[in-house]
RNA sequence: GUGGUUGUAGCUCAGCUGGUUAGAGCGCUGGAUUGUGGUUCCAGAGGUCGCCGGUUCGAAACCGGUCUUCCACCCCA
Protein backbone atom coordinates (compact mmCIF):
# COMPACT_ATOMS: atom_id res chain seq x y z
CA UNK A 1 0.00 0.00 0.00
CA UNK A 2 1.43 3.43 -1.24
CA UNK A 3 1.89 5.57 2.09
CA UNK A 4 0.04 8.70 2.48
CA UNK A 5 1.26 11.31 0.13
CA UNK A 6 2.65 14.62 1.88
CA UNK A 7 4.47 17.75 0.41
CA UNK A 8 7.95 18.80 1.36
CA UNK A 9 8.75 20.46 4.70
CA UNK A 10 8.18 24.49 4.48
CA UNK A 11 5.85 24.41 1.09
CA UNK A 12 2.39 24.14 1.09
CA UNK A 13 -1.13 23.23 -0.86
CA UNK A 14 -3.58 26.54 -1.09
CA UNK A 15 -6.92 26.05 -1.17
CA UNK A 16 -9.41 27.82 -3.31
CA UNK A 17 -10.14 30.48 -0.48
CA UNK A 18 -6.39 30.91 0.42
CA UNK A 19 -5.76 31.06 -3.71
CA UNK A 20 -8.56 34.48 -4.33
CA UNK A 21 -7.22 35.86 -0.36
CA UNK A 22 -3.78 35.64 -1.86
CA UNK A 23 -4.53 37.01 -5.31
CA UNK A 24 -6.04 39.82 -3.70
CA UNK A 25 -3.02 40.57 -2.04
CA UNK A 26 -1.42 40.43 -5.45
CA UNK A 27 -4.10 42.81 -7.25
CA UNK A 28 -3.50 45.47 -4.88
CA UNK A 29 0.58 44.98 -5.29
CA UNK A 30 0.02 44.83 -9.04
CA UNK A 31 -2.10 47.86 -9.05
CA UNK A 32 0.16 49.84 -6.82
CA UNK A 33 3.20 48.81 -8.92
CA UNK A 34 1.92 49.80 -12.26
CA UNK A 35 0.03 53.38 -10.48
CA UNK A 36 3.64 54.12 -9.26
CA UNK A 37 5.45 53.56 -13.29
CA UNK A 38 6.65 49.97 -12.78
CA UNK A 39 6.82 47.50 -15.72
CA UNK A 40 6.70 43.59 -14.82
CA UNK A 41 9.37 41.56 -15.68
CA UNK A 42 9.68 37.15 -14.63
CA UNK A 43 12.91 35.45 -14.88
CA UNK A 44 13.51 31.89 -14.35
CA UNK A 45 12.62 30.03 -11.08
CA UNK A 46 16.38 28.64 -11.70
CA UNK A 47 19.34 30.36 -12.47
CA UNK A 48 23.32 29.06 -12.88
CA UNK A 49 24.40 28.78 -9.81
CA UNK A 50 27.46 31.30 -10.22
CA UNK A 51 25.06 33.84 -10.42
CA UNK A 52 23.54 33.02 -7.46
CA UNK A 53 26.40 31.89 -5.32
CA UNK A 54 28.51 34.41 -3.28
CA UNK A 55 25.85 36.99 -3.53
CA UNK A 56 24.31 36.84 -0.14
CA UNK A 57 27.60 35.82 1.92
CA UNK A 58 28.33 32.58 3.57
CA UNK A 59 25.01 32.03 5.03
CA UNK A 60 23.17 32.79 2.07
CA UNK A 61 24.90 29.99 0.16
CA UNK A 62 23.84 27.28 2.69
CA UNK A 63 20.35 28.42 1.88
CA UNK A 64 20.59 28.37 -1.91
CA UNK A 65 18.62 24.98 -3.10
CA UNK A 66 21.10 23.39 -5.52
CA UNK A 67 19.80 21.57 -8.64
CA UNK A 68 21.56 18.38 -8.95
CA UNK A 69 22.61 17.89 -12.16
CA UNK A 70 21.20 15.28 -14.87
CA UNK A 71 22.41 12.58 -16.32
CA UNK A 72 25.88 10.79 -14.63
CA UNK A 73 26.18 13.88 -12.45
CA UNK A 74 29.54 12.03 -10.56
CA UNK A 75 31.10 11.59 -13.73
CA UNK A 76 33.19 15.01 -12.78
CA UNK A 77 34.22 13.75 -8.86
CA UNK A 78 37.03 12.03 -8.92
CA UNK A 79 37.93 8.93 -6.57
CA UNK A 80 40.05 11.03 -3.81
CA UNK A 81 37.14 14.12 -3.83
CA UNK A 82 34.66 11.28 -2.93
CA UNK A 83 36.46 9.95 -0.14
CA UNK A 84 37.70 13.11 1.27
CA UNK A 85 33.61 13.69 1.84
CA UNK A 86 34.49 17.27 0.64
CA UNK A 87 30.27 18.22 0.13
CA UNK A 88 31.39 21.83 -0.62
CA UNK A 89 34.32 21.05 -3.23
CA UNK A 90 32.11 18.38 -4.78
CA UNK A 91 28.94 20.32 -5.06
CA UNK A 92 29.92 22.78 -7.47
CA UNK A 93 30.83 19.69 -9.70
CA UNK A 94 27.84 17.66 -9.44
CA UNK A 95 25.62 21.14 -9.47
CA UNK A 96 25.19 23.43 -12.15
CA UNK A 97 22.30 25.23 -11.19
CA UNK A 98 19.89 26.28 -8.42
CA UNK A 99 16.78 28.03 -7.60
CA UNK A 100 16.19 31.35 -7.34
CA UNK A 101 16.63 32.74 -3.72
CA UNK A 102 15.67 36.41 -4.22
CA UNK A 103 14.05 38.43 -7.12
CA UNK A 104 17.14 41.34 -6.65
CA UNK A 105 20.19 39.31 -8.09
CA UNK A 106 18.41 37.60 -10.76
CA UNK A 107 17.32 41.27 -11.60
CA UNK A 108 20.94 43.22 -11.47
CA UNK A 109 21.73 39.57 -14.09
CA UNK A 110 18.76 40.47 -16.27
CA UNK A 111 19.62 44.28 -16.36
CA UNK A 112 23.12 43.24 -17.09
CA UNK A 113 22.45 40.80 -19.90
CA UNK A 114 19.79 43.22 -21.42
CA UNK A 115 21.85 46.78 -21.06
CA UNK A 116 20.99 47.70 -24.16
CA UNK A 117 17.56 47.19 -24.60
CA UNK A 118 16.51 48.38 -21.50
CA UNK A 119 15.47 52.12 -21.72
CA UNK A 120 17.00 53.61 -18.11
CA UNK A 121 16.24 54.36 -15.48
CA UNK A 122 14.41 51.10 -15.61
CA UNK A 123 11.85 50.42 -13.19
CA UNK A 124 10.51 47.08 -12.64
CA UNK A 125 8.79 45.09 -10.36
CA UNK A 126 8.20 41.31 -10.15
CA UNK A 127 6.12 38.95 -8.38
CA UNK A 128 7.37 35.32 -8.14
CA UNK A 129 8.14 32.54 -5.76
CA UNK A 130 11.59 32.47 -3.98
CA UNK A 131 13.28 29.32 -2.30
CA UNK A 132 15.32 28.84 0.40
CA UNK A 133 16.50 26.22 2.37
CA UNK A 134 15.77 26.84 5.53
CA UNK A 135 14.20 25.61 9.11
CA UNK A 136 10.79 26.41 8.71
CA UNK A 137 8.97 28.36 11.60
CA UNK A 138 6.02 30.94 11.98
CA UNK A 139 5.62 33.01 8.44
CA UNK A 140 9.12 31.49 7.41
CA UNK A 141 9.03 28.77 4.46
CA UNK A 142 10.78 27.04 2.05
CA UNK A 143 8.78 28.10 -0.30
CA UNK A 144 7.45 31.74 -1.26
CA UNK A 145 6.35 34.62 -2.61
CA UNK A 146 8.46 38.14 -2.77
CA UNK A 147 7.02 41.35 -4.84
CA UNK A 148 9.87 43.87 -5.73
CA UNK A 149 9.91 46.97 -7.13
CA UNK A 150 13.07 48.26 -7.65
CA UNK A 151 14.75 51.43 -9.69
CA UNK A 152 18.01 51.24 -11.72
CA UNK A 153 19.84 53.96 -13.30
CA UNK A 154 19.06 56.74 -11.10
CA UNK A 155 20.88 58.22 -8.00
CA UNK A 156 18.24 59.95 -7.19
CA UNK A 157 16.40 60.16 -3.96
CA UNK A 158 13.38 61.22 -5.67
CA UNK A 159 13.62 57.27 -6.07
CA UNK A 160 13.75 56.42 -2.25
CA UNK A 161 10.88 59.24 -1.83
CA UNK A 162 8.50 57.41 -3.98
CA UNK A 163 9.34 53.59 -2.50
CA UNK A 164 8.34 54.93 1.26
CA UNK A 165 5.03 56.45 -0.70
CA UNK A 166 4.68 53.19 -2.53
CA UNK A 167 5.05 50.97 0.44
CA UNK A 168 2.45 53.59 2.27
CA UNK A 169 -0.06 53.12 -0.44
CA UNK A 170 -0.21 49.52 -0.40
CA UNK A 171 -0.29 49.01 2.86
CA UNK A 172 -2.92 51.10 3.46
CA UNK A 173 -4.92 49.66 0.07
CA UNK A 174 -4.71 46.46 2.05
CA UNK A 175 -6.55 48.62 5.19
CA UNK A 176 -3.43 47.61 7.20
CA UNK A 177 -2.81 50.24 9.53
CA UNK A 178 0.16 51.91 11.32
CA UNK A 179 2.80 49.70 9.71
CA UNK A 180 6.20 51.27 10.57
CA UNK A 181 8.76 51.65 7.81
CA UNK A 182 12.35 51.85 9.50
CA UNK A 183 15.19 53.34 8.03
CA UNK A 184 18.75 53.58 7.88
CA UNK A 185 21.64 54.42 5.36
CA UNK A 186 24.56 52.38 4.88
CA UNK A 187 27.05 55.13 5.16
CA UNK A 188 25.90 56.08 8.51
CA UNK A 189 27.02 52.55 9.37
CA UNK A 190 29.80 53.04 7.97
CA UNK A 191 30.58 56.41 9.61
CA UNK A 192 30.06 55.28 12.99
CA UNK A 193 33.32 52.29 11.91
CA UNK A 194 35.07 54.82 10.55
CA UNK A 195 34.65 57.22 13.72
CA UNK A 196 35.40 54.26 16.24
CA UNK A 197 38.07 52.81 14.05
CA UNK A 198 36.97 49.51 12.88
CA UNK A 199 36.19 50.07 9.48
CA UNK A 200 37.27 46.79 8.40
CA UNK A 201 34.82 44.80 11.19
CA UNK A 202 32.25 46.33 9.34
CA UNK A 203 30.11 43.55 8.99
CA UNK A 204 30.53 41.82 12.32
CA UNK A 205 29.69 45.54 13.87
CA UNK A 206 26.45 46.18 12.46
CA UNK A 207 25.29 42.46 12.99
CA UNK A 208 25.83 42.59 16.55
CA UNK A 209 24.16 46.20 16.46
CA UNK A 210 21.32 44.99 14.36
CA UNK A 211 20.41 43.01 17.77
CA UNK A 212 20.32 46.06 20.03
CA UNK A 213 16.68 45.84 20.50
CA UNK A 214 15.89 42.42 20.72
CA UNK A 215 19.05 41.48 23.49
CA UNK A 216 20.04 44.82 25.21
CA UNK A 217 23.06 47.06 25.49
CA UNK A 218 24.90 44.50 27.43
CA UNK A 219 24.93 41.72 25.33
CA UNK A 220 25.63 43.72 22.06
CA UNK A 221 28.59 44.95 23.72
CA UNK A 222 29.37 41.26 24.65
CA UNK A 223 29.04 40.15 21.16
CA UNK A 224 31.24 43.20 19.40
CA UNK A 225 34.22 42.47 21.75
CA UNK A 226 33.52 37.92 21.28
CA UNK A 227 33.97 39.52 17.39
CA UNK A 228 37.15 41.44 18.51
CA UNK A 229 36.06 44.97 18.73
CA UNK A 230 38.02 47.13 21.05
CA UNK A 231 37.06 48.15 24.52
CA UNK A 232 38.35 51.65 23.31
CA UNK A 233 35.78 51.36 20.45
CA UNK A 234 32.66 49.85 22.05
CA UNK A 235 33.74 53.05 24.64
CA UNK A 236 32.89 55.64 21.83
CA UNK A 237 29.77 53.97 20.76
CA UNK A 238 27.92 54.88 24.14
CA UNK A 239 26.03 58.12 22.74
CA UNK A 240 24.93 55.74 19.82
CA UNK A 241 22.93 53.51 21.63
CA UNK A 242 21.10 56.66 23.47
CA UNK A 243 20.08 58.45 20.60
CA UNK A 244 16.22 58.99 20.87
CA UNK A 245 13.65 61.37 19.82
CA UNK A 246 11.51 62.61 16.76
CA UNK A 247 13.18 61.44 13.34
CA UNK A 248 15.10 64.61 13.10
CA UNK A 249 16.26 64.56 16.85
CA UNK A 250 17.85 61.63 16.06
CA UNK A 251 19.87 62.64 13.07
CA UNK A 252 20.99 66.13 15.41
CA UNK A 253 22.99 63.71 17.82
CA UNK A 254 23.96 61.46 15.10
CA UNK A 255 25.65 64.14 13.39
CA UNK A 256 27.87 65.42 16.03
CA UNK A 257 28.65 61.58 16.88
CA UNK A 258 29.82 61.85 12.54
CA UNK A 259 30.90 65.32 12.24
CA UNK A 260 34.71 63.85 11.55
CA UNK A 261 33.48 61.29 8.90
CA UNK A 262 33.19 62.83 5.47
CA UNK A 263 30.72 59.08 4.50
CA UNK A 264 28.88 59.45 7.50
CA UNK A 265 27.60 62.81 7.10
CA UNK A 266 26.89 62.11 3.45
CA UNK A 267 24.59 59.08 4.77
CA UNK A 268 23.23 62.02 7.04
CA UNK A 269 21.97 64.34 4.65
CA UNK A 270 20.45 61.56 2.78
CA UNK A 271 18.55 60.57 5.26
CA UNK A 272 17.66 63.99 6.09
CA UNK A 273 16.53 64.74 2.48
CA UNK A 274 14.33 61.76 2.36
CA UNK A 275 12.64 62.71 5.95
CA UNK A 276 11.93 65.59 5.16
CA UNK A 277 10.40 65.63 1.83
CA UNK A 278 8.01 63.01 3.23
CA UNK A 279 7.26 65.16 5.97
CA UNK A 280 6.01 67.75 3.40
CA UNK A 281 4.39 65.21 1.50
CA UNK A 282 2.78 63.33 4.18
CA UNK A 283 2.12 59.20 4.40
CA UNK A 284 -1.31 57.93 4.65
CA UNK A 285 -1.21 55.61 7.73
CA UNK A 286 2.42 54.24 7.52
CA UNK A 287 4.53 55.75 9.71
CA UNK A 288 8.66 56.77 9.15
CA UNK A 289 11.37 55.87 11.44
CA UNK A 290 14.80 56.58 11.77
CA UNK A 291 16.28 53.50 13.06
CA UNK A 292 20.37 53.19 13.42
CA UNK A 293 20.58 49.67 14.53
CA UNK A 294 19.24 48.58 11.47
CA UNK A 295 21.85 46.96 9.84
CA UNK A 296 19.85 43.64 8.34
CA UNK A 297 19.99 43.18 5.13
CA UNK A 298 22.34 42.05 2.16
CA UNK A 299 26.02 43.10 2.07
CA UNK A 300 25.10 44.96 -0.93
CA UNK A 301 23.57 47.69 0.45
CA UNK A 302 25.07 51.00 0.02
CA UNK A 303 22.94 54.02 0.84
CA UNK A 304 19.14 53.46 1.78
CA UNK A 305 18.28 50.77 4.29
CA UNK A 306 14.78 50.06 4.45
CA UNK A 307 12.57 47.68 6.57
CA UNK A 308 9.06 47.34 7.42
CA UNK A 309 7.55 46.16 10.45
CA UNK A 310 4.08 44.73 10.47
CA UNK A 311 1.39 46.48 12.84
CA UNK A 312 2.90 46.09 17.24
CA UNK A 313 -0.20 44.14 17.62
CA UNK A 314 0.89 40.76 15.57
CA UNK A 315 4.54 39.03 16.04
CA UNK A 316 5.75 38.73 13.02
CA UNK A 317 9.00 39.85 11.48
CA UNK A 318 9.33 41.84 8.82
CA UNK A 319 6.74 42.12 5.85
CA UNK A 320 9.21 43.91 3.71
CA UNK A 321 12.98 45.32 3.20
CA UNK A 322 14.98 47.02 0.43
CA UNK A 323 17.18 49.24 0.06
CA UNK A 324 19.87 51.26 -2.34
CA UNK A 325 22.47 49.14 -3.94
CA UNK A 326 25.34 51.21 -6.07
CA UNK A 327 27.32 48.61 -7.41
CA UNK A 328 25.07 45.27 -7.34
CA UNK A 329 25.34 44.71 -11.55
CA UNK A 330 29.09 45.68 -10.90
CA UNK A 331 29.33 41.84 -10.18
CA UNK A 332 27.56 41.36 -13.40
CA UNK A 333 30.31 43.37 -15.01
CA UNK A 334 28.52 47.01 -15.39
CA UNK A 335 29.79 49.60 -13.34
CA UNK A 336 27.96 52.96 -12.41
CA UNK A 337 24.59 51.51 -12.55
CA UNK A 338 22.63 52.55 -8.97
CA UNK A 339 19.91 50.63 -7.89
CA UNK A 340 17.32 51.12 -5.56
CA UNK A 341 14.16 48.71 -4.39
CA UNK A 342 11.98 46.98 -2.22
CA UNK A 343 10.47 43.93 -1.33
CA UNK A 344 7.18 42.68 0.00
CA UNK A 345 6.80 39.47 1.61
CA UNK A 346 3.71 38.35 0.21
CA UNK A 347 3.14 35.25 2.59
CA UNK A 348 3.42 37.31 6.40
CA UNK A 349 1.08 40.25 4.53
CA UNK A 350 -1.35 37.16 4.18
CA UNK A 351 -0.48 36.23 7.48
CA UNK A 352 -0.62 39.35 9.41
CA UNK A 353 -4.39 40.40 7.16
CA UNK A 354 -5.38 36.92 8.13
CA UNK A 355 -4.64 37.52 11.96
CA UNK A 356 -6.33 41.00 11.80
CA UNK A 357 -9.45 40.06 10.28
CA UNK A 358 -8.70 42.06 7.12
CA UNK A 359 -9.76 40.31 4.27
CA UNK A 360 -12.59 41.85 2.51
CA UNK A 361 -15.45 39.72 3.21
CA UNK A 362 -16.08 40.00 -1.09
CA UNK A 363 -13.21 38.72 -1.98
CA UNK A 364 -13.94 35.39 -0.75
CA UNK A 365 -17.29 35.00 -3.16
CA UNK A 366 -17.27 33.41 -6.44
CA UNK A 367 -19.89 32.27 -7.78
CA UNK A 368 -23.23 34.65 -7.72
CA UNK A 369 -26.34 33.06 -8.24
CA UNK A 370 -26.75 28.90 -8.43
CA UNK A 371 -29.78 27.31 -10.63
CA UNK A 372 -31.23 24.58 -9.14
CA UNK A 373 -31.22 21.34 -11.71
CA UNK A 374 -35.16 20.41 -11.91
CA UNK A 375 -34.38 18.04 -14.81
CA UNK A 376 -33.31 18.07 -18.53
CA UNK A 377 -36.45 20.58 -20.32
CA UNK A 378 -35.55 22.81 -16.87
CA UNK A 379 -32.16 23.04 -17.14
CA UNK A 380 -32.24 23.54 -20.60
CA UNK A 381 -34.19 26.79 -19.77
CA UNK A 382 -31.99 27.74 -17.17
CA UNK A 383 -28.48 27.30 -19.18
CA UNK A 384 -30.19 29.73 -22.03
CA UNK A 385 -30.27 32.06 -19.32
CA UNK A 386 -26.94 30.96 -17.58
CA UNK A 387 -25.32 31.75 -21.12
CA UNK A 388 -27.30 35.34 -21.23
CA UNK A 389 -26.21 36.08 -17.87
CA UNK A 390 -22.24 35.03 -18.16
CA UNK A 391 -22.13 37.55 -21.32
CA UNK A 392 -23.52 40.39 -18.88
CA UNK A 393 -19.79 39.27 -16.97
CA UNK A 394 -22.11 37.72 -13.94
CA UNK A 395 -20.96 34.46 -12.78
CA UNK A 396 -23.60 31.65 -12.77
CA UNK A 397 -23.56 28.09 -12.46
CA UNK A 398 -25.92 25.32 -12.68
CA UNK A 399 -26.14 22.89 -10.60
CA UNK A 400 -24.89 19.56 -12.45
CA UNK A 401 -27.44 16.61 -11.05
CA UNK A 402 -31.08 16.75 -10.80
CA UNK A 403 -31.19 16.07 -7.26
CA UNK A 404 -33.31 16.52 -3.89
CA UNK A 405 -33.61 20.21 -3.50
CA UNK A 406 -32.11 20.42 -0.11
CA UNK A 407 -28.70 19.17 -1.48
CA UNK A 408 -28.47 21.47 -3.92
CA UNK A 409 -29.72 24.49 -1.54
CA UNK A 410 -27.06 22.95 0.95
CA UNK A 411 -24.07 23.32 -1.80
CA UNK A 412 -25.00 26.61 -2.79
CA UNK A 413 -24.76 27.56 1.26
CA UNK A 414 -21.72 25.63 1.86
CA UNK A 415 -20.41 27.62 -1.07
CA UNK A 416 -21.25 30.71 -0.24
CA UNK A 417 -23.14 31.49 -2.83
CA UNK A 418 -25.15 34.39 -2.34
CA UNK A 419 -28.18 33.74 -4.69
CA UNK A 420 -30.27 30.51 -5.56
CA UNK A 421 -32.40 30.88 -8.60
CA UNK A 422 -35.33 28.32 -8.86
CA UNK A 423 -36.56 27.89 -12.66
CA UNK A 424 -39.45 25.05 -12.42
CA UNK A 425 -42.40 24.17 -14.66
CA UNK A 426 -44.36 27.18 -13.40
CA UNK A 427 -41.40 30.09 -13.81
CA UNK A 428 -40.94 28.39 -17.54
CA UNK A 429 -44.59 28.82 -18.25
CA UNK A 430 -44.51 32.58 -17.11
CA UNK A 431 -40.84 33.28 -18.83
CA UNK A 432 -39.72 34.32 -14.85
CA UNK A 433 -37.07 33.18 -12.26
CA UNK A 434 -37.41 32.69 -8.65
CA UNK A 435 -34.55 34.73 -7.24
CA UNK A 436 -33.78 33.45 -3.19
CA UNK A 437 -31.51 35.52 -1.04
CA UNK A 438 -29.66 32.95 0.69
CA UNK A 439 -28.80 35.40 3.52
CA UNK A 440 -32.61 36.71 3.78
CA UNK A 441 -33.96 33.80 2.86
CA UNK A 442 -36.24 36.66 0.87
CA UNK A 443 -37.43 35.31 -2.26
CA UNK A 444 -39.29 37.49 -5.25
CA UNK A 445 -40.72 36.67 -8.55
CA UNK A 446 -38.63 38.41 -11.85
CA UNK A 447 -38.21 38.45 -15.32
CA UNK A 448 -34.87 37.97 -17.37
CA UNK A 449 -33.98 41.78 -17.33
CA UNK A 450 -35.07 42.13 -13.74
CA UNK A 451 -32.57 39.04 -13.00
CA UNK A 452 -29.93 41.58 -14.30
CA UNK A 453 -30.27 43.90 -12.85
CA UNK A 454 -30.53 42.33 -9.36
CA UNK A 455 -27.61 40.32 -9.61
CA UNK A 456 -25.26 43.00 -11.51
C1' G B 1 23.31 24.17 10.49
C1' U B 2 22.49 23.91 16.55
C1' G B 3 18.98 23.05 20.73
C1' G B 4 13.98 21.99 22.01
C1' U B 5 8.78 20.70 20.80
C1' U B 6 4.61 18.26 18.33
C1' G B 7 2.07 14.11 15.64
C1' U B 8 -4.62 9.91 17.94
C1' A B 9 -11.31 10.17 12.86
C1' G B 10 -11.82 15.32 7.53
C1' C B 11 -10.96 19.37 11.80
C1' U B 12 -10.03 20.62 17.21
C1' C B 13 -8.61 17.58 20.92
C1' A B 14 -9.45 13.60 25.36
C1' G B 15 -7.19 8.88 26.38
C1' C B 16 -4.77 8.79 34.29
C1' U B 17 1.76 5.57 36.45
C1' G B 18 1.53 0.26 29.64
C1' G B 19 -4.03 -3.90 30.58
C1' U B 20 -10.25 -6.39 26.72
C1' U B 21 -13.59 -4.36 20.87
C1' A B 22 -9.42 3.72 21.05
C1' G B 23 -13.40 8.24 22.67
C1' A B 24 -15.87 13.43 22.46
C1' G B 25 -17.38 17.87 19.94
C1' C B 26 -17.65 19.79 15.18
C1' G B 27 -17.84 18.07 10.13
C1' C B 28 -19.50 14.09 6.66
C1' U B 29 -23.52 10.47 4.65
C1' G B 30 -28.69 8.94 4.94
C1' G B 31 -33.59 9.81 7.00
C1' A B 32 -37.62 12.94 9.51
C1' U B 33 -38.74 16.97 5.01
C1' U B 34 -40.55 14.28 -3.24
C1' G B 35 -40.04 23.12 -4.85
C1' U B 36 -36.40 25.40 -0.27
C1' G B 37 -30.19 25.59 2.80
C1' G B 38 -28.46 27.55 7.70
C1' U B 39 -31.97 25.29 13.44
C1' U B 40 -33.72 20.61 15.68
C1' C B 41 -34.29 15.18 16.08
C1' C B 42 -32.90 10.01 14.60
C1' A B 43 -29.50 6.61 12.36
C1' G B 44 -24.76 5.60 10.11
C1' A B 45 -19.87 5.67 7.96
C1' G B 46 -14.97 6.87 9.16
C1' G B 47 -8.69 5.48 12.81
C1' U B 48 -2.79 -0.35 10.53
C1' C B 49 -2.95 6.05 17.21
C1' G B 50 3.00 9.89 11.63
C1' C B 51 6.41 5.87 9.83
C1' C B 52 10.26 1.91 10.98
C1' G B 53 12.45 -0.91 14.66
C1' G B 54 13.09 -2.31 19.96
C1' U B 55 11.52 -3.44 25.32
C1' U B 56 7.18 -6.35 27.28
C1' C B 57 2.79 -11.82 28.34
C1' G B 58 0.64 -7.18 26.50
C1' A B 59 2.45 -0.51 23.56
C1' A B 60 -1.50 4.99 21.27
C1' A B 61 1.31 5.21 25.97
C1' C B 62 8.17 3.28 27.42
C1' C B 63 13.12 3.41 24.37
C1' G B 64 15.89 4.38 19.56
C1' G B 65 15.74 6.10 14.62
C1' U B 66 13.18 8.79 10.83
C1' C B 67 9.65 12.22 8.77
C1' U B 68 6.46 16.29 10.03
C1' U B 69 4.77 20.70 13.07
C1' C B 70 5.83 24.68 15.98
C1' C B 71 9.58 27.47 18.99
C1' A B 72 14.51 29.59 20.16
C1' C B 73 19.38 30.51 17.92
C1' C B 74 21.62 31.60 13.06
C1' C B 75 19.62 34.21 9.29
C1' C B 76 15.58 36.37 6.96
C1' A B 77 10.28 38.08 3.68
Amino acid sequence: MASKPSIPKGTRDFNPQEVVKRNYIFDVMRKAFKRYGFQPIETPSFENSETLMGKYGEEGDRLIFKILNSGDYLKKVSDEELAAKDSAAITSKISEKALRYDLTVPFARYVVQHQNEITFPFKRYQIQPVWRADRPQKGRFREFYQCDADVVGSKSLWQEVELVQLYDSVFTNLRLRNTVIKMNNRKILSGIAEVIGEEDKLIDFTVALDKLDKIGVEKVKDEMRAKGISEAAIEKLGPLFNVSGSALEKLNSLKSLLASSETGMKGISELEFILNTIDEIQLKTAQLEIDVTLARGLNYYTGAIFEVGAPAEVSMGSIGGGGRYDDLTGIFGLKDMSGVGISFGLDRIYLVLEELGLFPETVLESTRALFVNFGNKEAMYAMRTINALREEGIAVDLYPDETKMGKQMGYADKRGIPFVILAGESEMQSRTYTLKNMKTGEQQTLDIDQLVSELK
